[in-house]
DNA sequence: TATGAATGAGTATTCATTCAT
DNA sequence: CATGAATGAATACTCATTCAT
């Protein structure tokens, strides 16, 4: 019996996966769900075995993968000390997505937004716990005294994740060179570390 | 007859300013060809006196506002003195849109990332020269020694459109507040100017 | 207000000239009004000054030039005397449309069967009469002793025109080779000649 | 599994058996893909299951008719000897298509020619070998010494199809009525025959 | 669970026709 | 008479979803 759920598990999970890759190549609203189930080796109707329809493949796949994400984010940045060891960490991992799963990265950054209805009511709640995850980074850098107190963590969270969907949309759409990505995510780094470095209080 | 071509370039630009508002509430997909006509006031047919198809409506209506933004951009640009001046200014101007044309930034923001294959083939040329408006600013900075060297300016660039395209994203999904949105810019601004500052190269 | 007159017959003259040429590259159901517009050199809606919709073209042109043509068929087979010269001129003339008039033959073998509606509605009236001086010069022919008595001249007259419509058929579907053409006619007129020719009635 | 075979070639032949009733009776422009399901008895999309568009249907429905039809005839042909009466035979089958078929014959005669293109490029095979069938008649006519030399098996073969289209044509048009058919129709083989007769060769 | 044939609602686009100029 | 911009009805075809097997 475990081994027929798993059986059923691993079959989602090859939807899913051949759902990120035709979504990546096609977008969403040009992806049709008979291709999915080609990709995927099963029949159409199997699809709603697992899926209440198509927009919920989208949603599961952002759900599954932003969670999976998130806990991978969590785990290595507990492991750090110094606040700007974390903010370099966040941005090997967000512009890491890139590289290793390509296609995923580019749902995200680009199919996710088919609607801000689709935003608003499902990816919601994912995406703010990635902020705020990043903002108890900024927060924390805050109370140790490294970074400066007049800037919302909580603003500098979304400042940053944007950059590096930024910097994503521009290599997606551009070179693709890795090498260089990464030196961009340094340089992004840099300015935001020194740009919320809390001013030397001189004296005393 | 320059009153009838007045007439032709009036209802051309009825259709955009609908297209604009429908595309913003409903995303580009789920928008009909004839909501537009209906909000425009002209039948369906006189939409294909103007554009070629949906998507042709989609992609004028980008490159026609951004390029009027880009030229607002540089005119208001080249009126300012210093690097930071400037960069505070672009971070207006960006975030500016959501006050004064929120629909339309509702259609930048998330409308036109329908399929990488809209972005790379049709926005890309608007939108590069945008960034490179941008890039512009920050190497003039780092030229006047405002800036540090050890950035690219696209790579700069792209952060900043980022940051506030990451800002304007969450702004339109939650509260909506205009103050709250104006102060956040305030804050990138500070991030970057201070982030790219050149190090004080104290002595000689 | 005469040289009015025919500035106006000559435009009209102009358009049913466009829709031959059109009509017969297209067919009638894929030409576009537009398009015979385009051609004679006229606004859309001058079309409709001169025809009532676009059936009334195609109605109108073979009216027309049917009845042209079946002048031409009686005025020149009153000058003939023999049946079977008279036979072997209505093959000439009828097979001769398409060497001079192609793109008018072409409409009348192809286009004007869209639909019996069609045929029997306008078409016939013209259609009928032509059958009718064929089936004259038979009913001529058995009365004069020359062509058998026991085949309907209207029997006779349905084929001849059909084989010829038949040769034009594939004549215009094959090689379109002209001389091939003249042959075959002349061979079409033996056959019926000796098919209708009332057998030697010897003796007595 | 036989079974399901067949189910989908009975679905396909009902669809095809529709189309012939319908575009019988509106011409194949004026027919609806809708109609043509409705009366077939399944969903528009079922159509699209079985053929590529609506001109598919047109071009398969004659070639799978034209086909059996060519079957039919030379098995018939194979079982007759004289010449004359395998003329015969061509006229009684041709014109047999009316009665038992007169919905396909109409389709056949009235709307295959759309237009020239949909001619040339679809139905010309079938037509052709058609046409060669009976030329192969001709000849062998004309090889046992029945038939007179001077006159391409072709241009008769061409003739005797047109002739007997022609009656069709005016029949579609006009009465109807199924006896007078017939005796047009021994009217028009006794033409062929005699027309094609070869001349006593007197003396020796 | 899995299938895939069948469904039928849904829509971009065309084009004959009109009518204000 | 002539124009051609505007109209809007009309329709082939698609594709997400269902359900009998």
């Amino acid at each position: 019996m475990v081994q027929e759920r798993n059986k059923g598990a691993e079959k989602r999970e090859r939807i899913l996966q051949s759902a990120i890759k035709v979504f990546a190549r096609k977008g969403f609203y040009n992806t049709r769900v008979s291709e999915i189930a080609r990709t995927a080796g099963v029949a159409d109707g199997t699809i709603y075995l697992y899926f209440k329809n198509k927009d919920d493949i989208l949603i599961s796949l952002f759900n599954d993968r932003i969670g999976k994400l998130n806990d991978e984010m969590e785990r290595q940045l507990a492991a750090l000390d110094s606040p700007s060891e974390k903010v370099k960490r966040i941005v090997s991992i967000q512009l890491g997505l890139l590289r290793g799963h390509k296609d995923l990265a580019e749902v995200i950054t680009i199919n996710l937004r088919q609607s801000n209805r689709f935003l608003k009511q499902y990816a919601a709640p994912g995406f703010n716990r990635y902020l705020d995850i990043i903002a108890a980074v900024i927060q924390e850098g805050q109370q140790s005294g490294d970074f400066r107190q007049d800037v919302s963590p909580r603003v500098a969270a979304c400042s940053l994740f944007g950059a590096l969907d930024g910097l994503s949309l521009t290599w997606v759409l551009g070179t693709r060179d890795a090498d260089r990505l990464a030196r961009a995510g340094q340089q992004v780094s840099h300015i935001f570390i020194e740009g919320l470095r809390a001013p030397e209080t001189t004296g005393t």
